[in-house]
DNA sequence: ACGCTATTACGAATACTATCGTACTATATC
DNA sequence: GATATAGTACGATAGTATTCGTAATAGCGT
């Protein structure tokens, strides 16, 4: 198994992450120009976060052109699980379920997402 | 209704509120003693930073004796609530339901806590 | 009353995060 | 080929979080 060590993503790396998950790759103009929507912050500042995120092996990047083209290498699935755990433990005392009912009371969700819940369950139950 | 300015704890001061949420109050060496079970840290260190926390807003305490009572002031479900949010937000792009598959999948849940989630959604679904 | 201990207060050192300006350079355009 | 443009590298700065040492002091035990 491969030896997973979590490297921890700040909050402004967190925001970098997510568009990496979605697009699979981008490069810093492509991630700036997306950040900027919603905040504001000089290109540099985007582009050091993203050489510091290098460096931390947060992301990888191809540097065979000149404009690199950055990668995560964090799996999404990593740091959920690890922040969920986080979560779970320092804010509802390793109670899983009570954040459960948490989350379906206060978010919206759709009878499709219900039912795919159910269904979940349903399985979860058979063993 | 009470205007909820969240002030944002730090991931230290989180560790104790967590104990002034399941102790109801505590002076600071009871909280240095447990926190110091598994973190190394003086206890001028706890001391300082629950002090920062009674700046901040994050506890009250009362003074009248020489060693001082803390309580929290931020409500466990406020500081709940609000990293929720954040999370289904940064890392499962708002899909709160497919947070609440991957808590099911990767933690433990005893049939009664199932149950109860079941009961939820049956509740849910009568709107 | 005296001294010991536990506690608070506070300042300083350190580390981490975020931000930006400037310098340098490859590439495209004319 | 000269010049403008867009990109990277990097150092400096400001803000925040964490840590601890030292000093002052209240209160207890004798």
């Amino acid at each position: 198994m491969a030896k997973e060590t979590f490297i921890k993503p700040t909050e402004s790396e967190l925001e970098i992450l997510q568009v990496l998950w979605q697009k699979k790759q981008a490069t810093v103009r492509e991630i700036h120009t997306i950040l900027e929507q919603y905040k504001t912050a000089g290109y540099t500042t985007t582009l050091k976060l993203m050489q510091i995120m290098y460096e931390k092996g947060l992301v990888q990047r191809d540097e065979t052109n000149r404009t690199h083209i950055y990668k995560a290498l964090l799996p999404q699935y990593v740091a959920q699980k690890h922040l969920l755990h986080k979560m779970i433990h320092s804010l509802y005392e390793g109670n899983a379920s009570s954040m459960v009912l948490q989350v379906l009371g206060e978010h919206s969700t759709t009878p499709e997402e219900i039912a795919e819940i159910e269904t979940f369950i349903q399985k979860m139950k058979q063993k």
